[in-house]
DNA sequence: CATTCGTGAAGACGAAT
DNA sequence: ATTCGATTTCACGAATG
């Protein structure tokens, strides 16, 4: 067990670490924010983003799933550790029924008096412990989610710090646990250059519609202070490239193809304002234009949830810009 | 015939007031 | 919370090969 986390452990510094920052505690590669480490958690995260930089240390057991509720509460190895938990919880059932049977129903001024203390007693636990039930279930949900999906574990880690800072930051209270964990999973995979449309998670998600994963979505970046940078439309070629139901005949070509021209749009500001989709699939087109791959517009389109339409206006920008550069290279 | 192109109306989204 | 501007999409007809 120990070992292949160590293995893994190793192996996400080799891809991930960039020559020079050895360092632990810096700043993160996101979003340049202070880096700060979890002791409980073998964390170290990111203040601004939430981006687990890295993990290690703390062997986490066994990776199981639950498969009811009951199962799910019995088993999870999130929240506060059990033995916290258990503490607390002891400690308010007893304050309770001693006072309850020590006083009884007379003298109604004083049991009164004692009573409004007992509740902001008895309302501090609660509430800790209700905030302990609406972490499990978040994160029982973001795990669930990110199997279905197939999400690694850096970006469910990335999740649950994300929904534990909402719940830090009593953002919870009148949203549904559903929408704003699928949107910490959302964000999450944003952080982490993770490729998924924000429709993706409405088949697995129990919110109530994809609109309320959007508003929570918009939600957490904005009082989190997230810094997200736009999706990076080569991000999505492989994506798409592989969703295309024709076979191409060279797929490295075209996926080169493709990227010169997105660097080339880059260069050209023609990315800002358009969406990532549109250029990832107009760039996609029109490489194939340029080898003549012969695939269709409508092929992209449905590869990338684009319209043809798009495909036109961005396909067409981007030859245009290519015809220049090449021009100018003469 | 399939594909591509251009159009205007309508919806969605972000920014700004 | 509403308004505004830009982008995207839809539906359509026309042109191209």
């Amino acid at each position: 067990m120990s070992e292949t986390q160590r293995e893994r452990q190793t192996e996400d510094e080799q891809t991930q670490e960039k020559p020079g920052s050895k360092t632990e505690s810096g700043s993160c590669t996101e979003c340049g924010g202070t880096l700060r480490p979890h002791e409980s958690r073998g964390e170290i995260t990111c203040e601004d983003c939430g981006l687990v930089a890295k993990q290690d240390t703390i062997d986490r057991g066994p990776e199981w799933r639950a498969f009811d509720s009951k199962e799910k509460n019995a088993k999870s190895r999130v929240g506060s550790p059990t033995t916290k938990l258990m503490h607390d919880k002891g400690l308010s059932t007893e304050i309770d029924w001693k006072d309850k049977d020590a006083y009884g129903n007379t003298l109604s001024s004083r049991q009164r008096k004692k009573m409004q203390r007992l509740r902001t007693w008895n309302e501090r636990f609660q509430t800790e412990d209700s905030q302990d039930r609406n972490l499990r279930q978040a994160l029982g949900e973001i795990d669930r989610m990110s199997s279905a999906l197939g999400i690694d574990t850096k970006t469910r880690e990335t999740a649950s710090v994300l929904y534990r800072r909402c719940l830090e930051e009593d953002m919870l209270p009148g949203r549904s646990i559903e929408s704003m964990a699928t949107a910490s999973l959302y964000a999450a995979c944003r952080q982490t250059a993770n490729p998924r449309s924000i429709d993706s998670f409405f088949p697995v998600t129990r919110a109530r519609s994809n609109m309320h994963v959007k508003r929570a979505y918009k939600y957490i970046s904005k009082e989190l202070g997230l810094k997200i940078k736009p999706i990076d439309p080569k991000d999505l070629l492989n994506k798409y490239l592989s969703q295309l139901d024709k076979e191409v005949s060279d797929r490295q070509l075209l996926q080169r193809m493709s990227n010169t021209l997105l660097d080339i749009a880059q260069e050209r500001n023609l990315h800002s304002g358009r969406s990532p989709t549109a250029l990832a699939a107009g760039a996609i087109y029109g490489a194939s234009q340029i080898i003549d791959e012969g695939l269709t517009q409508k092929e992209v389109g449905e590869a990338s949830n684009t319209s043809t339409v798009t495909i036109r206006n961005r396909y067409q920008e981007m030859l245009q810009a290519y015809g220049d550069t090449t021009e100018a290279q003469q």
